[in-house]
DNA sequence: ATATGCATTCTGGCATGCTAGCTTACGATT
DNA sequence: AATCGTAAGCTAGCATGCCAGAATGCATAT
């Protein structure tokens, strides 16, 4: 027997299903290669602020804290390279990418479009465990808006989405959506969504479940694609408040 | 000009070292770090269908025909891995992604999701140069349905989707198109068009511009709906045709 | 003949040392 | 004092060696 040292490197699951983007699942820091836990941790600072845009990245910090060499280190920067989240620059350093408000302004066209064409496929077609999801969620959303619970509210929105989104078994639209969504998460965090939509919103969701569990495609999209411009009025409005928060 | 692949490196031009004559191929893209190059490599590879879906990718092989180390083959398969190109089992190897007919239906429904919001933006706010050079491409489009010439009549096509896109500068939205197209284009190369839709596709397209240029958004989200309804029709029949070449 | 176990030999993940370009700062020259 | 050239220190890119998991094939036992 070799006494190895090894480390801290004891408990590894590598699972036989080591995807680099699993679904969207939250438990997913068990098995996953040292590689993508440095991502997730590097991601959720970015998402949180905690690494304000433009900031650099110190690798050999990150080695450090995270106790693993610098190649999972470089490999989940360029994951994130990929996804625009952070900005390489060859022989100068890693950093941050910054928000633009043309940027969000965009996103939210392309988010608009993805999941209004969704929303039309979701009418003619969702399954019937997803539309009890679905309802399930929206119960759950109006106890999270009479407790006035923001963050809870805010993460049934996500999974309300998710809900039609996966039902469709639409794997690229949902990958596509998670790349989309993380840019716009950074400012949703920054600019704090008024309570005084959750109502609303908790409508808007209502009225996007009724069309597509009646199948009206025609309405499900208009339903959808309401809702959405909403959320982009309001983003742009906000963002107009707070320009100190963007480039350009 | 020329849209640059996997942007999110600002500049690359890491001068070769002491070979100054590598390889007799050509040198298309000498300015890259070997990383990209051998990303581009590839995924020329993987489009053309020279790697079939499913097949083993040899490090070792592309390592040495290369002239390069495993570390920018490692980056160049987890780039592709992210855009779902190949498949990597960790502990196992790297593979060719197989192509499924559900996806092919879905990665239609989202191109066409996209390209109908692009084409109804684009009729409001599409600069000048972006029409005349679409105009401009219409007529060389013309030229290669005349001269029957299959490949620089698609070459156009695509440039044609680009164009629009290009013009109303949504950066995001070309990334993510890109890496949709890249998926199609790999069915493409097998499903060949037939050569009696060029006019037909040569009328829509036409119909796209007119409706873009006179500013209708509405005309111009329709005229890309019926367009891109044609080629997802022609996909999916041709695609029964031949469904030895799909999985599932 | 079949099934089981073991070892060979693949593979990708990881650690680490080296190379070269970019930035900055400091000192020399004018 | 202002400017320019140079060197020092950063960085990412790259090469390479090692490790562990996973398939394969062979040998052995039943």
């Amino acid at each position: 027997m070799i006494a190895k040292v090894s480390a801290q490197i004891k408990d590894e699951r590598p699972r036989a299903r080591g995807r680099p983007s699993d679904r969207g699942g939250k438990a997913d820091r068990a098995g996953a290669s040292k590689a993508t836990r440095v991502y997730d941790e590097i991601k959720e600072s970015i998402l949180s602020g905690a690494l304000e845009p433009g900031a650099a990245i110190d690798k050999i910090e990150l080695c450090e804290r995270l106790g693993v060499s610098r190649f999972p280190v470089t490999t989940a920067i360029n994951r994130l390279a990929y996804e625009r989240l952070v900005v390489i620059e060859p022989q100068h350093g890693s950093f941050i990418a910054k928000i633009s408000a043309d940027d969000v302004r965009d996103l939210m066209i392309l988010r608009r479009a993805l999941e209004v064409e969704i929303a039309s496929e979701a009418a003619q077609r969702l399954p019937p465990e997803s539309m009890a999801a679905l309802e399930r969620n929206l119960r759950y959303q109006q106890a999270a808006e009479q407790a006035k619970d923001l963050p809870g509210f805010y993460a049934l929105d996500v999974e309300f989405h998710q809900i039609i989104i996966n039902g469709i078994a639409l794997a690229h639209a949902n990958d596509i959506l998670e790349g989309l969504r993380a840019h716009l998460e950074r400012v949703r965090r920054l600019l704090l969504t008024p309570p005084g939509r959750l109502p609303h919103t908790l409508r808007e969701h209502r009225a996007i479940a009724e069309t597509i569990k009646s199948g009206d495609a025609r309405a499900a999209r208009a339903a959808m694609r309401a809702h959405l411009e909403q959320t982009s009025a309001l983003l742009a409005t906000v963002s107009k408040q707070r320009p100190d928060l963007f480039e350009d």
